[in-house]
DNA sequence: TTCAGACTCGGACAATCGTATGACTCCACT
DNA sequence: AGTGGAGTCATACGATTGTCCGAGTCTGAA
């Protein structure tokens, strides 16, 4: 019963992950997940009622798999400073990020324009709130105030997302490592200067 | 004679500018930009063969804009450290940076997801080694190496990015201000440690 | 064995896309 | 006065878009 039909509806949403990761959201029509799937176009229609249902089904695809890293990084170890550090080494390591960038700056630079974008930017904003949340988390784990925890959160965010969209455009791998090597130091110093050990 | 037709192509330019920046290049159609100027769709075969050649056109345009913006940086004092804190702080005062971020950043995460984007990848590495050239060459002048002025203004870049594109995720003008005084402070830290006086 | 419903398929819908053309107006110049 | 080219315009091409449907297959339960 509802067993194929969760594979296939599964295999629309990674080919559509995929393509909406390299050829953007906009470019990516339902012949290329078409094509990538072997599914027929009209087929589509049985599991996504739009072509934003998919988009939306590719995003909490994303954000489970998100979730996933960051469970990981939680359980590596019990220290909040390792497991930032395992976070901000996560980019560096993926070789895609060098060509597409991250998958959710790419995505999120690309849906921000929109008309009337309140659902988009909604949802947006509830991926990168994850990662924030759970920077957040581990800052306050080692001390510092919420509010401040917070804040921490977000500038990290930033710098990595600026490092992988230059890495990007550049196609630049070793200012890729180079950055990724002056993030950790700067969350060295953050801890050394803001946490009371 | 070449009077009204310049206008004419002035006026699709910027349309397709704004178009491109406030809704992206490949979500905005001919019949937008029909719509905002007021001319004819056919007509823009005349000045143009293909969309691209619009997009070549705009992203020229917003070069030119960008330089004049760095020459007012320039001229604006012989200090090479004021000079860069005065582009530093050029985001924080324009208001579109963010709602739709920054015009090159957004077009460069858009464009970066061709199919084999080889000229668009060119076009883009090249507006943003005016940006890197500038930086390296104010950083130069401050007494670093050369190539140490080139990783520097890279790492600027690359801040500056991620804060204009946390901040338009967002929308958070605070974060944006408090992040823009943060890449202030470590620009004095820079000169402080690394500037012979 | 029969049947309802989950699932699949190929095709077609209207709309819009970027592109292209041919006839038109206008003005500078001879 | 008349010619030629710059500029303008409405229109329409073929292709592709996202959407949608009707008919079909398969399968588990009755």
């Amino acid at each position: 019963m509802a067993t194929k039909g969760i594979t296939n509806r599964q295999r629309i949403i990674e080919a559509a992950d995929r393509l909406f990761y390299v050829r953007g959201y906009n470019r990516t029509s339902f012949s290329d997940i078409s094509d990538a799937t072997g599914l027929p176009r009209g087929n589509f229609y049985y599991y996504f009622k739009t072509k934003e249902d998919i988009l939306d089904a590719v995003m909490d695809s994303r954000v489970e798999s998100f979730g996933q890293m960051l469970k990981a990084c939680t359980q590596a170890t019990d220290d909040p400073h390792a497991r930032l550090l395992a976070f901000v080494r996560q980019p560096l390591q993926n070789e895609q990020v060098l060509q597409y960038g991250c998958p959710f700056g790419t995505l999120s630079a690309e849906l921000g324009k929109s008309p009337s974008a309140e659902a988009s930017r909604a949802q947006i904003t509830a991926v990168f709130d994850v990662l924030r949340h759970w920077c957040a988390g581990q800052f306050g784990a080692l001390g510092v105030t919420p509010a401040r925890a917070d804040q921490l959160a977000l500038e990290l965010l930033a710098r990595m997302q600026g490092m992988t969209l230059i890495a990007s455009i550049y196609n630049d791998r070793e200012f890729l490592q180079r950055t990724g090597a002056g993030i950790e130091s700067w969350l060295d110093e953050i801890i050394k200067h803001e946490v009371q050990a």
